[in-house]
DNA sequence: GCATTGACTCGAC
DNA sequence: GGTCGAGCCAATG
């Protein structure tokens, strides 16, 4: 198992379909909101990398977790421009990642 | 078992 | 490129 790697952010439909769950990217979405926030495989779960395909965080843009993931995507220096995420920069690409992950083992 | 709801997605305007 | 509406699938009541 894979988690996204710092700096990068993937939209839910990626997830469930990396998870086996084509199609079902709100069931991600509810995955996480009732995933522990941290304990996880001995590690905090980084909801916060999740985005909608339109690389905007899909929370009002008034609310504490929105400007919460906001702040914990821009500290891992991925910008966050009116809520969204410039994709093409910061979006996890499953297949280059696993490449440099075996690359590296 | 049916109706509602939701951290979504895609196509159309 | 941003917004709107319809579609999808599971979980919940």
């Amino acid at each position: 198992m894979q988690a996204i790697p710092y700096g990068k952010v993937a939209c839910y439909g990626q997830i469930a379909d990396l998870a086996g769950l084509p199609g079902r990217a709100r069931l991600v979405g509810k995955a996480l909101g009732a995933a522990p926030k941290q304990g996880w495989r001995d590690q905090a779960v980084p909801w916060h990398r999740v985005i909608n395909a339109q690389g905007k965080i899909s929370f009002a843009a008034n609310s504490e977790h929105f400007q919460q993931q906001k702040k914990l995507l821009q500290d891992e220096q991925v910008v966050v421009i009116a809520g969204k995420v410039k994709l093409s920069d910061f979006q996890w690409q499953p297949d280059l990642a696993e490449l440099l992950f075996v690359l590296q083992e």
